[in-house]
This record gives structure tokens, C-alpha cells and sequence, in this order.
DNA sequence: AAAGATAACGAAAACGTTTTCGTGTTAATA
DNA sequence: TATTAACACGAAAACGTTTTCGTTATCTTT
């Protein structure tokens, strides 16, 4: 009678010892391998069954030199756009049998880099991720290139790197800036402003672009322009009333302004609590849409219309492009970038009424 | 001239047909071991070095039969809560040399086990978990305690399970709770309600408790209790509208009521828009606390006075029990319950004015 | 010069699989 | 009856480490 040891997993080697076989045997009579007796297969699979064996990942892993793992290194996790992409990325992961292991760079280079290097090293079969503020940067890419060289795919997602070949997903944030400030101008705002990051910011920088497009494509000329580029230490919440503070004088500074494009959730929920200081009405005196589909557009009063990126599809994608590639035999695949279009979701804070 | 392979990576094997000694030299001469000589040793670790050298995780981990990863199941990654809380673990186990692998249940049990039993074998060394709700809900812990048989600890946090033995980090929630109603009775509120779940949500019938305790302990009698039941669903985004109305339907048949304990931020928001329908002003006429001092508590207008949870603590709490046990050499170290304290983060929605 | 001591290295096992290639036994064929 | 085929199984290598236990060759010591 076997003796189920509560420590010690059930591995072949017992359960070889057990029925009184050899290893390989009971390998194969558990993957219905003909070459084993109906008799014999039998008794293993029903002995494996009572005893519930599974095998080894790790050992399978060292055996066939994959991991069936994705590493996922993203700057933040407490963020709404961000979790999305992982519930994305784990759907599909999940559904083709892989696991999902993330790393979190906080933004940090130094961070991003100590968490691709602890992953790189057999843990993984290939890495998602979306670089940290402080890489974009400080423009070194010496991490991303060496994993690439090692023969480790990369799928980079939102905020990418021309400089780095690979394959990528992305949002067409010029494109959907562009057409959350045109909606705008349709609505009727005569003066339309942009709160924003600061350049270096990637996806700020498109989204800059994409309102300048649209004013352009309207014959608005540069000198109406107004853009209000914010540091990024004034997302965090911790400043939120400094952060009110600064919209609050811009708004105060740019008295015509009637509509506002945010380049995320936070400033145009600060650009509506301050044109309420303002006794400015939202949207009757103002209206502003926002970037992400987030929790905040959605239960902010009164509720904020946003370009949503998707970002669980655009998991979904940067998945399936990774697994295609690791699965694919061609070698050189040539790289793919997908891009996920952006929409509008309108609620009240572009009500015309 | 060694001519280093892209595709595969730099063995001690490699190494040592390169330098010329065997495998076992290498090995010993990168852990400075004194058996090898100044000389060999020198030239090893150059080697290594040049070619950067990195020891694969995956035999590693064969070898010790440990992978220095973490598992972490939630039931949901797109909130708040829980990615404060895998912020927190994330903190620790990376410090401490650990990964982090995670799986999400989408408040399936049938996912939490798949997931379960998908990291169980070998791809980790310890489970932090918060269960489901169908698992609450069903009463099935087989996988739990499957899981813990094998030898293989288990943190459970927030939604713990009284049944199951293990370390355990949980919110105050019923303390918490009765706080806030303190708090809302205490700023002058004659009939203060609470907006709930249903009760086989544990943390939900937690916070009842509270909020029953603490008009017991002000003498207020049951009947004059007012606990809005809400159903699952209603939590869920697509339902914004219904929930709405659910709760303007139930202010509408309390008119009296001029404080609520919400046991979330969303039910918390909610019932401040309906009250705005009512021309209620918050806080003037209602006042608001809610639960989790998430990222709606903060930029909502009113801001949100809410019990926060200290979620990265409570992550890092549950990483610290988690790692302990697993390098404890220690086999029945006694089981921990350790409690975070809620805080009440006082914010616009108590104001007295 | 013989004995032991030390230094420097290699062989092999182990972790748990899978898979290839034997090998011995029985059954079928010439 | 001798040869071959089919069958059922085992040995061993491989994945990449670490570590124990040899095994040489050189160096002290008396």
C-alpha cells in the first residue's frame, strides 16, 4: 500500500518504484504510448489518478526549454489603463495555457532593468512590456536590445520605442487626440485647450500632436492655441491641490476657453473641479473629454466623455502577437505593429444642451 | 575566439569547453570557491563576464526544488484594492529576491482552481491569495486545502475563509465600519444608513456588523436600521444607471436619512449623484463615508471621505508571512491572523459646514 | 627517500521529465 | 526448426545547475 507522503510530491520515480516499473514506463503508459502493455497502462494511470499526479513543471520546463510563461513588465500597476491591459494579456495567455509573471518597474530604469534581467534568465519564453518614464528619457535601451539579441521576443505596447525593432501595439493617440478635439470644435467650443504632459512623455507628445492636427485641420491658426503642459510629479495624487491650482490659473489666464482636451482621467476631472471654482458650468460653459475609459469617466459627476484606448483588447493583441511568435517555427517573422483604434465614448461632460 | 551563439545561451557547458576545464571547475570558480586557483579563476569569471554570464533560473530552480516566485490569485485586477495590494507584494518579494506570478479567478471558482492547480506543480513556492466570490459563495475549499496538504503554504488575505488553516492578513472591516458610523453620528447625522452587498460577500456582512454595532452602542434601536441590500451585478460599470436608481429609490423611501456608509467607493459615488437628483446637497444635508481610499475617493467632487485599507501594507504583510514560512526551517510555525487597521480619511464628503 | 599533506581539478549524482535506442520474450513465418 | 516480426519494457541521455567525493600531482616533513 502506497503511503501518500504529505511532503514529498508524487514523481515518476515513486510512482515507477510503487507499481514496479521503470521510469519511462510510466511516462509513457500516462501519454498512452502504445508501446505499453493495455494491462500496465491501466494499473499506472489508475494509481496516477488516485494519487492525483501531475508532472513537474519546472522539470518540464528545463526538459523542453520553455516556459509557457509571459513576462509582463508594465511602470505601474495601480492604474487603471494598465489593468486592463493585463486582464487582456491574461485572458488569451490562459486560454493558450501560458502564465502570466509581472514585473513592475515603477517607473524606475534601474527597476525595469534588475526586473527584465531576474526574468530573462529561463524563467520566461518572452516579455510585454511598456517602458518606465525614466527609460523614454533617458533614451537607453541597452536592456531591451541585449534581450532581443538573446533570442528572447519582446512584444512593447503604448508606450514604445522607434528605435527598437520588435513587434508592437499601440493606440493611435495622435489620431484620437485629433478627433476628441474635433468633436469638440463640432460641439461648438470656440477655444479649445490641451492639458498635458511634458514632451519626453511619449503617448503626451502624440496626443499634443493630435490637437494641433485638429485645430490645423479647422484653419485655427497657432496664435489660438492653448496648451498647458503640467510636470509629472502633479499626477500623482498626493498633489492633487497643486495640481488644481495650476489648471485654475491657466483657466483663470485663458478666460475664453470652452473646451478642453485631458490627456488623461485626473486632469480633466482637476480642469472640471476647477472651472467650478470658476462658476463655470460643465458643459454648458465648458466642455472637456478625456484619454482612458476609466473608472473615474465613468462615475465622476458629472460624467466624463474620454477617448478609450481599449487597453484590454490591446492586451489581447500583444499576447496573441507574442505566443504567435514563440509558437512559430519561421524564425523571421517579419515584426508586426498593431494599432488599436481609439473611441469615443460620449457621456455628459459634452452634453450640448 | 568564442563566437557567441545568439540563440542559445551561455552555459557553464560553453564555458567550460571554452576555457578548456571541465564543468564542475566553472561552476565552483564563479562561487569563488577556494578550490580553484587564482589563476583559472580569473579567467573564468572574465569570460563570464565579457559574455555575461547568467545562471538559468529554471535548473536552479530543478536543483534547490524551490523557484523563488510567489503565486498570487485574485478574483480581479481591473480595482483599485487589489493592485494596491500586489504593489505591496510585489515591494517585498523583490527585495526579498522573489517574483511574482499572477492569476486572476474573475470570481470563478472554476478558474481559481484551474489556476491553482496550474501553479501548484512546481511553478512556485507559495500561494497569496483572496478567494473568489462563487468560492464564498459555493463553500467548495478542496483546491484550498489540496494545495496546503501538498506542503505548499498559503497566504489568504481580505476574503479569508475561517475553515482553512493558514496565515492570514485581513482588513478590520466590522471595526472599520463602525468607525465610519461613529464618525457620520458624531458629525450630527440623526439617521445614517448603509449601502451594502448581500451577506455571503464576507467583507460586506463584515461591514454590517459595524455599522449595527455602532448604532447599538449610540442606542439606536434596529428599527430604525436602514441597510440597503445591492446585488452583485450592480457593482459592475454597465450597470451605472440601474444602480442609480436603486439607490434614488431607496432615498426616496428614507427621506430622513442624512448619513451614509457606503462599503465602496462606487456605491459611495452613487448615492451622492442620486442625492444631488434630490437636491441634496453633500454635505450639507448627507453626509458620505465610503470604503477603500481609492483613486474615485480622491478626484470625485465632493472628495470622498472613505476607511482606507491600507492595501500595499496588507500586501506586504501577507509577502512577509508568505516568505517566512517558506524559509523557516521551522515546519509548524503556528499559524498568523494579522489585522491592518482602517483609517478614516477625511475628505469633503464629512465636512461639517 | 618515504610518508603524509595540500592544492587543483574532474567525475558523477541529483533535481523530474521525455525520448531514443536497445533488449529480451513471445508469436508468426518460411 | 530456424528466422523474423511484433510486443513490452528498461537504460540512458539530455535539459543546466550544484555539490560531494574522488584523483592526481606537487610540496612538506622527518
Amino acid at each position: 500500500m502506497y503511503v501518500p507522503n504529505q511532503m514529498h510530491k508524487l514523481t515518476l520515480k515513486n510512482i515507477a518504484k510503487e507499481i514496479g516499473v521503470s521510469i519511462s514506463t510510466v511516462s509513457k503508459a500516462l501519454k498512452d504510448n502504445p508501446e505499453i502493455s493495455e494491462d500496465t497502462r491501466q494499473k499506472i494511470k489508475a494509481f496516477a489518478k488516485l494519487y492525483n499526479y501531475k508532472p513537474n513543471n519546472i522539470a518540464l520546463s528545463l526538459k523542453n526549454r520553455k516556459t509557457k510563461t509571459i513576462g509582463v513588465i508594465i511602470p505601474e500597476i495601480v492604474h487603471y489603463f494598465f489593468t486592463t491591459v493585463i486582464s487582456g494579456i491574461e485572458e488569451v495567455a490562459n486560454q493558450r495555457g501560458y502564465n502570466v509573471i509581472i514585473g513592475l518597474s515603477n517607473e524606475s530604469f534601474q527597476k525595469e532593468v534588475i526586473n527584465m534581467e531576474m526574468l530573462a534568465n529561463g524563467s520566461i519564453d518572452g516579455f510585454i512590456l511598456s517602458v518606465s518614464k525614466e527609460t523614454q528619457l533617458l533614451k537607453d535601451f541597452h536592456h531591451l536590445e541585449e534581450t532581443i539579441n538573446q533570442g528572447m521576443p519582446i512584444v512593447m505596447f503604448d508606450r514604445t520605442i522607434n528605435e527598437i525593432l520588435c513587434d508592437k501595439v499601440i493606440v493611435d493617440d495622435s489620431e484620437g487626440a485629433k478627433n476628441a478635439v474635433l468633436k469638440l470644435i463640432d460641439l461648438g467650443c470656440k477655444d479649445v485647450a490641451i492639458i498635458t504632459t511634458e514632451d519626453h512623455v511619449n503617448v503626451g507628445k502624440l496626443r499634443t500632436k493630435g490637437y494641433k492636427m485638429a485645430l490645423r485641420s479647422r484653419n485655427i491658426s497657432k496664435s489660438n492655441e492653448h496648451i498647458l503642459h503640467l510636470e509629472e510629479r502633479l499626477y500623482d495624487p498626493i498633489f492633487i491641490k497643486e495640481l488644481e491650482v495650476v489648471i485654475l490659473d491657466f483657466l483663470k489666464l485663458n478666460p475664453t476657453i470652452d473646451g478642453i482636451f485631458a490627456v488623461n482621467e485626473v486632469y480633466a476631472l482637476s480642469a472640471i473641479k476647477a472651472a467650478k471654482k470658476l462658476f463655470k458650468e460643465v458643459p454648458k460653459d465648458l466642455k472637456v473629454i478625456g484619454f482612458t475609459d476609466g473608472i473615474l469617466s465613468k462615475y465622476a459627476t458629472p460624467s466624463l466623455s474620454t477617448m478609450s484606448q481599449h487597453g484590454k483588447i490591446l492586451g489581447m493583441k500583444a499576447a496573441e502577437l507574442l505566443i504567435r511568435r514563440l509558437e512559430s517555427t519561421d524564425v523571421d517573422f517579419p515584426f508586426q505593429t498593431v494599432i488599436v483604434e481609439t473611441e469615443l465614448i460620449e457621456r455628459e461632460t459634452t452634453k450640448n444642451i
